[in-house]
DNA sequence: CGTTCGCTTGAACTAATTCAAGATAAGTGG
DNA sequence: CCACTTATCTTGAATTAGTTCAAGCGAACG
């Protein structure tokens, strides 16, 4: 089942029954409860994870202490390549939203896996930057678009991760506060609100505590890309 | 000489003789007139650059075709090691920004050298981790900081990047005009002019069509600090 | 010498933040 | 089961940082 868990996840998909084998074999499985941290910003990076269950999330914190939220993990995720890299630090945290689970490499073993494994270098190189581009992305959007508009797509990517289809609407699978939207939108938890309150009247969500159903794809969709309101 | 550009690239540094003359006898030169691109966002990622002469605009333009600057490229600097990720496609615009001049490396050729140069493949990752984390502090910094205090911290990294010392101060060498650095902090030229001005009447600061010279670095990056303006 | 391009500055406007107060919902313990 | 406590969410009102628009200046350039 832990090949499974690795086929699901990008780095790993469609590689050789026999890399899959040697990966999951060198694995170690680790614990982490909610609210705990995987790593903190400036440990050493000294494992690489695959998230096997439960949820995360990958933030920075501000000098001043206000913090941003740079992703969400779920099941199937990895998270933590730049441990590959000697000498190498965690330039953010990665902290349990709830009780987690994940495959874990060290450093010794991951070496040895890239080593007798080479296209697990270029695979790592691909996740990287398309990491990097998607971050590119978001980057480009805070610098130039509304924060409507950036809540929208926020939520429509969240939907497309961890959507939980319900009756009328697909909700997002994950206790998810107004402050979270916020650090995830580089807004306040009250412009969330407002937003979020406006889209419910408007009937395109539903929205309750920790909780946002979305109704009205179509409509959400043309905030997100600024198309007619037709 | 092409060995000597190759070790002031980060890409390159401190790497063996033999690697290095290998890379650099695989290079083509390719010369791109000012105004011109190296490659547009979309085109496939077919050649890795090392710029030798002039200089060039990393960018990505909005849907809207509202442009961000989401780099400034000198001599040395590595660019586009996305190519050796088979299919992959630029994200962004390489334009130069006056005559210049790169080394440079098509898909084939790269394949080759990091096949027979292994390190290369781990200094591909490093590069682009490293370009990951800076990228993440400029979101950071998008979705928490006043546009001054990422105007002060943009400036001090540009003096830092090509700062050519000068009477009384150190100016950036560059061509840099106030909307330059407004797609460069995720604001507008107009507020990039006030602020400019600003600090010009504190002292802070020296500026002109297309320059600024940096004159008090201790009161500039106590503004980029939000340290006390003692 | 006139035109162009980049820069500056004022004035009006607006999106979003901040602060404050209260409503709602979810646990907690008697 | 109910009162108490705590955390999340909502909403109004005041404020502000930054944008947008408009007008004009001044240096560079053909």
């Amino acid at each position: 089942m832990r090949t499974d868990l690795l086929c699901r996840c990008h780095y790993f998909a469609g590689l050789a029954e026999e890399t899959l084998t040697a990966a999951a074999s060198a694995a170690q499985l680790r614990h982490v409860s909610g609210g705990e941290f995987f790593f903190r910003q400036g440990d050493p990076a000294s494992h690489f994870y695959v998230l096997a269950e439960g949820h995360a999330r990958l933030s920075q914190i501000t000098p001043e202490g206000r913090q941003v939220i740079m992703g969400l993990i779920g099941p199937a995720h990895a998270i933590g390549i730049i441990a590959a890299i000697p000498g190498a630090l965690y330039p953010l945290d990665l902290q349990a939203t709830q009780d987690s689970q994940a495959l874990t490499w060290n450093q010794r073993t991951l070496h040895m896996l890239l080593e007798s494994h080479p296209v697990l270098g270029l695979r790592a190189l691909r996740m990287v930057s398309s990491r990097f581009v998607e971050l590119q992305d978001r980057y480009r959007e805070l610098a130039t678009e509304r924060v409507e508009r950036r809540l929208a797509r926020a939520i429509l990517r969240l939907v497309a991760q961890v959507g939980r289809p319900e009756a009328g609407g697909v909700t997002i699978a994950l206790p998810l506060a107004r402050q979270d939207l916020a650090e995830l939108t580089g807004t306040t938890l009250y412009t969330v609100s407002r937003t979020l309150s406006a889209w419910e009247d408007a009937g395109i969500i539903r929205s309750g505590r920790e909780r946002v159903t979305l109704c009205d794809p179509a409509r959400l969709t043309a905030i997100a890309e600024d198309l007619p309101t037709a």
